[in-house]
Formats: structure tokens, C-alpha cells, sequence
DNA sequence: ATTATCTATAGATCTATAGATAATGC
DNA sequence: ATTATCTATAGATCTATAGATAATGC
């Protein structure tokens, strides 16, 4: 009557492994870490369950990490919020000049795109369990998200493509982004269901669509 | 040498303590177990941090509260989201006919004072703590807000404050709500500056004046 | 010799309970 | 007798380390 909890691999034998069998252990540690960190916190998930997630024993870990803080920070980096403001194409950046609000509809649909994946969505779990979601990174990345759209908007109302009375670009990137960051950390989690991210999809879509037409002067010449 | 820690109050002798002694220790339990699972989140925190902070003994909890859970759960009752939709006086209600922007305003100004009290802000530690910023009590709270502002513009686009053009009532309350909700959630936490708390009041209220000021009809007549 | 694993265990916590003690209120 | 506390401790679990073992690669 020995049943095994499921999904957890067999044991792995004494000695280094053959070489058939050798993976990449040390990703495979981050990436159950992540997993395990995101669901159940920090101090909520032991190392010894994350050594039996995979398959190791407790002490072979701190052969790869020095201890659970260097684990924790390993994954945090792996996973971290990336600098993804790369979706700045040349062919992007002349749509910026030539169609304001569907460089915006594009940009927004991109990030979506990034923030759906796991690894993304894992991130967010991670970052509202331990605390970080007040910690300089998140904020960073947030304020950064703002900036960039600061200064968008900056240019747009130097060429009129936006009415000088709506008040200065940081005004209108805070009204901007802020539905599209609440979208990303209520409803972009690692447990979130399909439904619930379609729904935050669309309705991040249609807050960009309402904005730009409430707000981009319909007549503007070059 | 022997200097406790800061701010630990003495141990209390045995026994049952005097009358003159004796204050609403259960309150005083619930109180120190919110600052701490906020700070440290539930499993970062142990019951004997918690009867330290009292100044009582591990075993002098468990006859208040049968678990470590039960504290938890009873902690998040007394300090709950409250359904303070209740800002719903007759000015406010008369108000809401006569000038919808102004009603807003007074609206989410009552909000913002609301969530920047101290408890309203360990709640949102706690959330963003022990993975109960997903959970259903967030959730229904921050759409139970959607929902009442949802409500108000569906009134005001049948009377005519609001043009029919910007789209169901549902898409204008999650561009108006989505800034003030970010805001609450990233800015006014247990561990905000009173600065940080100030200038998101101060975004918020702005982000109301803007939305307001692109939507709504500057020539109603009623 | 080095690398990647194992088994065994030290030492620190942690939750929760048992039983003693001292005040209260009838 | 009841209430509110204490001291002491059981039993579980957690992080981390020491030392053994078996494969690899020179």
C-alpha cells in the first residue's frame, strides 16, 4: 500500500548519474522552485518539497544552490520581470508617427501576448505571495511600463495628435495604464483560469479603444 | 545584558490577572496577528511572535483561538473588505441626479480616505501576502465596486450625461476603476511613505477630473 | 580527481496540548 | 467553579551539513 503521492519521479540512484540520464538539474530546480514559490510562498514551500519535486534528495540541492534565499533569488532572476519594451520595431515605431492609436492597440496587444505566458503569469503569483509586490522591482517595472508611455504620449501632444487641454502626458499615462496594470495583476496569474485571462484580454482591448477615441483628435493633420 | 527586544511587552504573571489589569486581550491578539501575517505573511509568521507581541504566553492563545488558521481567519473578519458602499447618503444620492462629475468625485474621494486608514492598508498587506489577492473575497470586492459604478453609468447614459457612443456601460467602469483600483492596491499598503500614499490620492483624483471631463456631456440639459 | 547524487543527522523552530496557578464572581 | 494565564514539553517539521557512493572525463 506504498502509493507514491503522484507526480512525483522516482528517486534517483546514489552516485552521479549516467550520462543517458544527466539533464540540466539546476533549471530543473528553478523551475519547480517557481512553481512551488508561487503557489504557496516562500517560508509555505520547503526545500524538501521542492526536492521531491524533483526527484532529489534535500542535501543535493544545496550542492546547486548555497541556500533557500540563493534558490529563491536564482528563480526570482530566471523569471523576473524582463525589460520587454523591445516590441519597439522600426516597423512599430513608424506606425508611433503615422497612427498613434493603433501603435497603441499593437503595443498593448504585444504585452498581453508576454504577460499570458506561464512564466509570466508565474511571476505574478510569485510577486503577490512573498511581499514583493511592493518591492522595488514590480514598481520599477510598472513606473517603467508608465514612463515609456509618458513619453509617448509627450511626443503625441507636441504633434497634436493629442489636445494640449487634457492635461500634461503623466496625467494621461496614469488613466492609460492603469486598468491594463490592474488587468495584468488581478486576472494574469499562474491559477487563473482560461476564461477569466480571455475576458482580461478583451477588456484591456476595449479600454484601449475607448481611451484613444475619447482622447486623439479625430481631424489631425501632419 | 539581558535587554528584550523593543516594544515586547513584559510577561504577565500566572494566573488570571487582576480587574484592574484585564483588557479585551482577544481584541489585542486579533490586532498584533494582523500587523504581523501582513508584514510576514501566515507562515512567516509563528504564534509565538504573536504572543510575544502581546506579552503573553504561546498557550494563552490556543484558549482564545483553537489554531493558528482560526486566528488567521478571525483576524481577516475583524479587518475584512468591508462593503463600504455605504457612502450612499441623501446629498450624495440627490447629488448623483443634478451633477454626475461632482458626484464621482465626492465618491472616490470618500473611497480614497476610506483605504488610506490604517487598517484598510494592513488588509491589503495581508493580501498581497498569502495569495488572497486572487482569492474570491478580493475579487468580489473589486468587482462588487465595478458593478455599483457600472450601475450609476448605465442611469446616466439612459438620462443623457453620458453620450450613447462610448459603448456599454460595463466598458466605461473598468476604464474609470482600473486606475483607482491599481492605485489602492500598489500605493496604499501597510508600508507606504505618507508620501507615496499622497501622491496616489492625488493621481486618483486627477485620473477622475480627466475621465470625467472626456465622457461626459458638457452641455446636458435636463 | 571531480562531479552529482545519496543517507543520516544536528540543531533550530513550530504548532498544539497537559497540567499547574492565581484571580474572579457567585 | 470558572476564567485567564503560566511552565514544560511532545511530536512534527525545517534548513543545512558531514561523509559515503558511483559515475564521468582526463
Amino acid at each position: 500500500m506504498d502509493t507514491l503521492p503522484q507526480g512525483t519521479p522516482a528517486r534517483r540512484r546514489p552516485g552521479r548519474p549516467r550520462k543517458a540520464d544527466s539533464g540540466d538539474t539546476k533549471a530543473e530546480i528553478t523551475r519547480a522552485a517557481v512553481r512551488l514559490f508561487a503557489r504557496h510562498g516562500f517560508t509555505g514551500t520547503s526545500t524538501r518539497a521542492i526536492a521531491r519535486e524533483v526527484g532529489l534528495s534535500e542535501s543535493a540541492l544545496y550542492a546547486h544552490f548555497t541556500s533557500k534565499q540563493a534558490l529563491f533569488e536564482a528563480a526570482l532572476a530566471r523569471f523576473g520581470p524582463q525589460g520587454s519594451t523591445d516590441s519597439h520595431t522600426a516597423i512599430a515605431s513608424m506606425l508611433a508617427e503615422t497612427d498613434p492609436p493603433r501603435f497603441l492597440a499593437k503595443m498593448v496587444s504585444d504585452f498581453l501576448e508576454h504577460w499570458d505566458r506561464e512564466e509570466a503569469r508565474l511571476l505574478i503569483s510569485l510577486v503577490t505571495r512573498d511581499g514583493l509586490m511592493h518591492s522595488d522591482a514590480l514598481r520599477t517595472a510598472l513606473v517603467g511600463m508608465r514612463a515609456y508611455v509618458t513619453s509617448l504620449f509627450d511626443d503625441w501632444l507636441a504633434a497634436g495628435w493629442l489636445p494640449a487641454h487634457l492635461g500634461p502626458a503623466e496625467r494621461l499615462a496614469f488613466s492609460f495604464t492603469g486598468p491594463i496594470g490592474l488587468a495584468r495583476v488581478m486576472h494574469l496569474h499562474a491559477d487563473a483560469t482560461p476564461e477569466e485571462r480571455t475576458q482580461a484580454r478583451a477588456d484591456v482591448l476595449q479600454h484601449v479603444e475607448l481611451f484613444t477615441s475619447v482622447t486623439f483628435n479625430a481631424d489631425h493633420k501632419e
